[in-house]
DNA sequence: GCGACAG
DNA sequence: ATCTTGTCGC
């Protein structure tokens, strides 16, 4: 675990930066066996003002909900493509903090190891909660892959070296392919495995479909 | 210098 | 992300 006080609220982005560049040395990249996964986190966060809501949604492999917390906290950092974390990763952290179960697996709404330095937000907080995760994006932030065209299918997401940092999947037809790369004590290929194992008939996996639909719901 | 750019 | 209704297509 790392000590969060020091981490969390940068006042620059060269800090912030940084930051990012110190967790790198801390990502841990292995598989991870889905049989013996119990439990799965989905976590979503939405806004309100300047007030942010966070959502964690905790469930079996029956996608039955085991667990929903949230939680809201007055946003300190902007929205800067590649910082997600440092807007996003307090107002997580503070719902975990009341999370009662312990999910075996973490998935996020944006990019694990599919960003600049490696270090999207799933991969972020991984590092800080010592939880495997893996990053869920709606769309790509850093990286190339071929679109692909059958329901089922994964292209290679690689970046400018050619080196695979996540796939783009096509989990529904008529909807834009999902962008699945692992976060942290996850790896490419169970990374893939997992998400393709908790799509249930939408095109976001459930645990993140649920969160997100938690949230809109507080809301309103 | 010109684009690209998670949520 | 958020501001927002109806509407076209599975």
């Amino acid at each position: 675990m790392v000590d969060i006080s020091n981490f969390l609220y940068p006042k620059t982005l060269e800090e912030a930066e940084r930051i990012q560049k110190e967790f790198l040395k801390k990502l841990v990249l292995l598989p991870l066996d889905f049989s013996k996964v119990t439990l799965i986190a989905g976590v979503d966060v939405s806004y309100v003002g300047d007030q942010a809501l966070g959502v964690v949604v905790v469930i079996n492999k029956n996608f039955e909900v085991i667990e929903v917390i949230h939680e809201t906290l007055k946003v300190t950092f902007p929205y800067v493509p590649g910082f997600l974390a440092f807007r996003e990763a307090p107002v997580i952290l503070k719902c975990f903090e009341k999370l009662k179960s312990k999910p075996d697996v973490v998935l996020f709404d944006g990019q694990g190891i599919a960003h600049p330095r490696r270090l999207g937000i799933a991969s972020h907080v991984g590092i800080l909660l010592d939880i495997p995760t893996i990053g869920v994006a709606k769309s790509i932030l850093y990286g190339k892959c071929e679109k692909p065209s059958d329901v089922g299918q994964a292209t290679e997401l690689k970046d400018r070296n050619g080196e695979v940092i996540g796939f783009c999947y096509l989990s529904k037809k008529n909807t834009k392919p999902i962008v699945i790369s692992p976060g942290y004590k996850t790896n490419l290929e169970s990374s893939l495995y997992i998400v393709k194992s908790l799509i249930n008939g939408f095109k976001l996996p459930e645990p993140v479909r649920l969160a997100h639909h938690y949230s809109q719901k507080l809301k309103s």
